[in-house]
DNA sequence: CAGGGAATGTTAATAGTGTCAACATCGGGC
DNA sequence: GCCCGATGTTGACACTATTAACATTCCCTG
């Protein structure tokens, strides 16, 4: 209780204290009340996401770097469970802005088939650099979620996809659709190959993280996605 | 205290009220000793990760299981840790028999061209069947853990590879070099395919356990399945 | 322009976890 | 025969999630 969590009249005082500038919602001022706790929370648990992976977005610890009670966050959140299911959430979002990013990259250019191919490469590409360049928030972003369990347990037909995972995957099948509009890949190849691109970069990102590749260099990295981008590629321009 | 685990002489008594065969060491002494606990929280670990993958792989559940105080792993333990890494080479283990179950079932059959592209498949298939049939090991089998992760760091070059998991892909790689030989890949193929391989299965169990696929019908996934190896092996033999 | 209810935060308490230190008991080798 | 090391137990501490009860503040209604 003596060295306990810095209260929130204590949080709002150091507000003052020029540390820095004012994350209330008015300036210096004192407030019992947050203010925008939620997202400071997920803030806080996103950081924590990003060196530790999964298991180290712990409810009281964010709760702790924002400055204010543990229980506090039970005023946003139905559980740990849930924050985690907001910071995997912000995860797959910036998954999709790294494969969007990647894929404007080149838009425009290259307009006929090849340009097709490289997209989905790029695409590929964009994906792995998230990986590698956020493993912490990656791993979160594809972790076992009780929430996502529960949504695809109660609907079976996802109408409207909030989610941006679905999001991304979106964008993967818009650039395999084109490698069919191209002549690059036939009908027949095109029924699920969106699950094979995706397993193809998924099983990559997972050895490179924490599999037998983790020790690779980052030339090495790139050397075996593209070799595997061209026998993916392959595969799908094969009749 | 008072509805407190098992003491060791309440688990030695229960052993001779002939509620089961003793699994002591000798029959029905009651033991201070438990005799095998080593082995005993490594099952009883394992039965936790069935139901439940590595977050349920929690060491006092297991040692209330066995019947032995907590703190009793420690003297074959270093940790949690090191026995969450005894289920996970396990499940290791018995991903790799499975792949090995379901190569040998066509195995010297059909020894030409086609039966080695045909083995490439069915290690994919034993890949899939053990993830499906036993998903909670299969989760552990490729969790992330801090002493496969310190060997890695430690050790630069693996000469001897004790680990099941090394083994499994030592079975890919023989698959695949038999691809080779009967001229169905060729050399340049060669590099990295086995990544290329497991991460597409890989990816596949992942999407098929908790990820968007994971209500599909048994009949649906092994359509997917089928349909992604056609495509991995139409690259690995696109020249 | 009150005042009261809802929103938001705090404290206290419970239950479960990993882990260490100190103590108890068995079992095999001198 | 006995003692020391291996093995198991108790007790304690530091975490974690979560709930219940209490406190403060915002803001909306009368």
């Amino acid at each position: 209780m003596a060295d306990m969590e810095a209260t929130a009249r204590a949080r709002a005082e150091a507000m003052t204290d020029g540390s820095g500038p004012d994350k209330g919602k008015r300036g210096g001022k004192r407030t019992y009340h947050h203010g925008d706790l939620r997202n400071a929370l997920i803030v806080a648990a996103t950081d924590l996401a990003r060196d530790g992976g999964p298991e180290a977005v712990v409810l009281r610890a964010a709760a702790r770097r924002v400055g204010v009670s543990p229980t506090a966050a039970y005023r946003h959140f139905a559980g740990q469970a849930e924050l985690l299911h907001a910071v995997k959430e912000l995860g797959q979002q910036r998954l999709t802005e790294s494969m969007e990013a990647a894929g404007a990259s080149l838009s425009a250019r290259e307009p006929g088939p090849d340009g097709a191919e490289e997209r989905v490469r790029a695409l590929g590409r964009g994906y792995l650099a998230f990986a590698r360049a956020e493993p912490g928030l990656y791993r979160v972003a594809f972790c076992r979620d009780e929430f996502s369990m529960e949504k695809l347990d109660g609907v079976i037909d996802p109408g409207e996809e909030d989610s941006w995972g679905f999001r991304s995957f979106g964008i993967l099948v818009q650039a395999l659709d084109a490698l069919v509009e191209h002549g690059r890949m036939t009908e027949r190849r095109r029924a699920g190959a969106e699950l094979t691109a995706w397993a193809t970069v998924h099983g990559l990102a997972t050895m490179f993280l924490d599999g037998p590749l983790s020790q690779l260099t980052s030339e090495e990295i790139d050397a075996v996605a593209e070799r595997a981008f061209d026998t993916l590629i392959a595969g799908f321009t094969t009749p």
